[in-house]
DNA sequence: AATTACCTGTAACATAGGTTACGAAAATAT
DNA sequence: ATATTTTCGTAACCTATGTTACAGGTAATT
């Protein structure tokens, strides 16, 4: 498979007419890596000179905490870019640990390549702007999440309201567990919150992963 | 005073020279709005549809909790730009509230003209880039403190170790007050710590706003 | 210099949420 | 179908942190 088949469907190529891609890609200097499951893509401090594209397989970035327990900020499925916004950054070094969690093909290009690239497809460059910009505002969203709703109830009740469809019903879609980790709360503190509001009918459980919040209003008088 | 004055001091035209500016301008669209102290600049869910420039004063942008309460996120200076990461993302809507907190100048630029300007000088979309992704390495920063260190304990060890200098002092630089407000925590509960580790003499309090940390592997051990 | 406002340290108290544990239910593998 | 593993709900207990209050100190204003 050479190039071009690799690349059509990364992000940042998104859009690009194939042979203005062909045209993009003919001159392009850029290197492949191949990793098994589990093996170590770069670890934090290490310095970033190119970008990585996730040709095939998935990565995941994880921090260590004070203590030395780790945890699992992010997964980069194929066809995702590692690394967009650092760069071009003041600190060009990984925050974080990358580890294949599959067989992996990587494409390293270098700065000044992705730049040049830049000059010659303006749907490029847009493209990457886009996928930074939207990291961005899938951050800020955290911060704001996490700064605004201290508390299991107003986590819950926000996360809700986000979630809820025309019905006043949320599908849960991931597990109690999962939905825990998300908001950085232990399960069984969650498992109560969530229980308190049911048994108090502000949320009624119509199945296993399916809830209905009766009143709107009802449900922000629970906001502390 | 006109464009060019107030343009040559803002990040994104940093080290472009005098010439390659002038000529960048000559053609540049661009609004000018001025504000007074406290005006609203834009409202949290507002269309995003240009580059905005404080050329001077400074504006506060601000989040909404859930309970109506609202909180500062962050001050731009002059010389700053706002939404930059935003024209280009997916949502292109205000998250925060911007307020003026000074008279203000702000100069708007379409999408477009951006666009347009990146094609003509390749210092100035390397500064945007540059921007951009020290926003998002900023906020991969804030995230990673505030997940990896859930206790008092922890995040003020982190902060520790972030500030120290070589001979194992810290020079605060914000107020008891801000570093709380930092931190997400209230202040009285910041103090306590703090005298708790001083009581302690994992810390020693050289001056008002200068402690000394004997040794960091003791301070260490206090990670939970 | 005097007055005011703000920042700090400290303490007593209330409480949200972490921890641990265990059995039932569900999902998965055999 | 059975066995094994993972998730889930629940309860009892404990600790960290928020809350409130107040007094001394510091900085800003007049």
């Amino acid at each position: 498979m050479d190039i071009f088949e690799k690349l059509k469907n990364v992000e940042i190529f998104r859009d690009i007419q194939e042979e203005s891609l062909k045209a993009l890609l003919i001159e392009l200097k850029y290197k492949v890596k191949k990793l098994d499951k589990n093996e170590i893509v770069a670890f934090r401090g290490d310095e970033i000179e190119d970008l990585i594209i996730v040709a095939q397989g998935e990565v995941y970035t994880e921090m260590q905490k004070l203590n030395g327990d780790s945890i699992v900020v992010d997964r980069l499925a194929e066809g995702s870019v590692l690394a967009g916004a650092f760069i071009f950054g003041k600190d060009n070094r990984f925050p974080v640990d990358v580890v294949a969690s599959s067989d992996t093909e990587l494409i390293y290009i270098s700065k000044d390549e992705v730049i040049k690239m830049f000059q010659m497809n303006e749907r490029l460059l847009q493209n990457y702007l886009g996928v930074i910009s939207n990291k961005t505002q899938f951050l800020s969203k955290k911060i704001w999440f996490s700064f605004t709703n201290k508390s299991i109830n107003n986590k819950l009740i926000a996360y809700l309201l986000n979630n809820m469809n025309r019905n006043n019903c949320v599908l849960l879609k991931n597990s109690m567990k999962e939905i825990a980790q998300m908001f950085g709360v232990a399960r069984p503190s969650l498992s109560r919150v969530l229980k308190e509001f049911i048994d108090e009918g502000v949320i009624v459980r119509k199945e296993k992963n399916l809830l209905e919040i009766p009143s709107k209003d009802v449900l922000l008088q629970k906001v502390d």
